[in-house]
RNA sequence: UCCUGAAUAGCUCAGCUGGUUAGAGCAUCUGACUGUUAAUCAGAGGGUCCGGGGUUCAAGUCCCUGUUCAGGAGCCA
């Protein structure tokens, strides 16, 4: 039996101990005790728990204990035995003990105490080992496992959108430029730009701002598809819900329409909580707790309304909010209250009037949908009133926009009228264009940050400790 | 990018209207304690006060400047 069917910490810590022999690796969070003995709470990222190897040390070679230090990594054998202290049932009575490797304690950045989030983040490469970030880390992979587990039930297949892209046309921000082109003294065409025809693809590239437009086309063959991947965006943003590499889900859904696709993204959504709630009960836990002695510290208008599992539920429990954009504008207008922003029909909701909406007048998440056709991209369905277009827009409590989607405009005359009104330059999207022409169908999808999904289940409030190793202006270390 | 604030021990922070030798808690180390739960108790070590310039008899403290970080705004997911 080699290491791929060793039983973990978790397996282990939901065993029944009948003093069975058992063997565990995994790293040192803490020791403690008095010269006749020693606790060890060992961790190995299989749970948030650890497990206590109590260590008798008139067993043991008094340097050897010493090298056993918060942070270096172990292996114990010994019984799993019913623990006669409180606080856990089994424990871990050791009858060997190994050093697999050493940690110097007065080097070694995490202590057995609470850390800024600030200063985790400097130190990045080691914050997996602490207690959120091992909670984030199980999260995450669990959102992402039930979201392919959901698409997978509900007949969607996976599409691989590629991650370099030639066309610059998708309007939904700055992008990164791929290119093979030295730095310097790049080569220059007749007119003294840069000659992208000498670049690697022979025209300029980009990494991608969207999967959108690619799974447009894998929709209009297979029905129903889904993008999951990296994103890039090249936006000077400095705030805690935006990073220059994230990952997007975006489905893409054929004979969909607008309402459809608010149905489809609020079970979607319904469903990842939900499993976070059934599957990640512990880690859960710990973040809830967290965040409730983070938040000791803050004001208490600007502490959380709910606990972050009651949070959750609430969000399970409630309908989503559908409304216009028009009616919204109504709703804020008539709210008294004042804006830094004014509000009227027409411009872009700002965050303080979405937050209005969501915190203090519904107090659930809500879809706005129907926004005028000036603010929103070239590609939405276009409504009859000549003003608006199919967009819809999930908003959530404490994150704003979580959601951004439409129903896609399949009129082929409709769809080349605005690429051309909004000056955009259709010979880049001239497949796009194409697929309206031969056998068009009404379809739908929408765009969900995964960051941004993981900020809310996990009551996390900044983008940059929901994700291993963040990416955002001047920050590219690790 | 804009606005606001911050940078002092390994970490979190205090340090007043400038005034000898810069403090605390935690962590670390040493010792005590027969089972602890971020153990407890006692002691010890630990500092380029972010960089550069200036004002002053005197700067961690005041001024200018740069850098970095945080929060808010914009862009959006």
């Amino acid at each position: 039996m080699g290491a791929l069917n060793e039983k973990r910490i978790a397996d282990y810590l939901a065993a029944q101990p009948q003093e069975q022999i058992i063997s565990l690796k995994g790293w040192v969070r803490s020791k403690r005790g008095n010269k006749d003995i020693a606790f060890i709470a060992l961790s190995d990222g299989s749970t948030i728990k650890t497990i206590q190897v109590v260590a008798e040390l008139n067993q043991f070679d008094e340097n050897l204990m010493k090298r056993v230090t918060t942070g270096s990594s172990i292996l114990v054998k010994g019984k799993l035995v019913a623990s006669q202290g409180a606080g856990q049932t089994v424990e871990l009575l050791a009858e060997k003990i190994e050093i697999l490797g050493d940690c110097d304690p007065e080097k070694f950045p995490l202590q057995k105490k609470k850390h800024s989030l600030e200063f985790l983040r400097e130190i990045a490469h080691l914050r997996p080992r602490t207690n959120t970030f091992g909670a984030i880390l199980r999260l995450r992979h669990a959102m992402a496992f039930a979201i392919h587990k959901y698409f997978n039930d509900n007949n969607f297949y996976y599409i691989h959108a590629p991650i370099i892209t030639g066309s610059d046309a998708e309007g939904a921000g700055e992008m990164f430029r791929v290119t093979t082109l030295p730095a310097e003294n790049a080569p220059k065409n007749e007119s003294g730009e840069v000659d992208f025809d000498k670049d690697f693809f022979g025209k300029e590239a980009n990494l991608t701002v969207s999967g959108q437009l690619e799974s447009e086309l894998a929709a209009l063959a297979l029905s129903k598809v889904y993008t999951f991947g990296p994103t890039f965006r090249a936006e000077n943003s400095n705030t805690t819900r935006h990073l220059a590499e994230f990952w997007m889900i975006e489905p893409e859904m054929a004979f969909f329409e607008l309402e459809d696709n608010m149905d489809l993204a609020e079970d979607f959504l319904k469903y990842l909580i939900r499993y976070a709630l059934d599957n990640c009960r512990d880690d859960l836990d710990f973040l809830e707790k967290r965040q409730q002695e983070e938040e000791l510290q803050m004001k208490k208008e600007d502490r959380s309304s709910m606990p972050l599992i009651a949070k959750l539920e609430h969000v399970l429990a409630e309908s989503f909010e559908r409304l216009t954009y028009t009616e919204a504008v109504g709703i804020l207008e008539k709210s008294g209250k004042k804006f830094e922003f004014p509000v009227s029909w027409g411009v872009d909701l700002q965050s303080e009037h979405e937050r209005y909406l969501v915190e203090k007048h519904f107090k659930k998440p809500v879809i706005l949908t129907n926004y005028p056709m000036q603010i929103k991209a070239f590609y939405m369905k276009q409504n009859d009133d000549g003003k608006t277009v199919r967009a819809m827009d999930i908003l959530f409590p404490g994150i704003g926009e979580i959601i951004g989607g439409s129903q896609r405009e399949e009129d082929y005359e409709k769809l080349s009228k605005r690429i051309d009104e909004m000056g955009i330059h259709r010979d880049s999207l001239w497949w796009y264009l194409e697929t309206r022409q031969y056998g068009t169908v009404p379809h739908a999808g929408f765009g969900l940050g995964f960051e941004r999904l993981m900020l809310f289940v996990s009551g996390m409030g900044n983008i940059r400790d929901v994700i291993p190793f963040p990416r955002t202006p001047r920050n590219l270390e690790f």
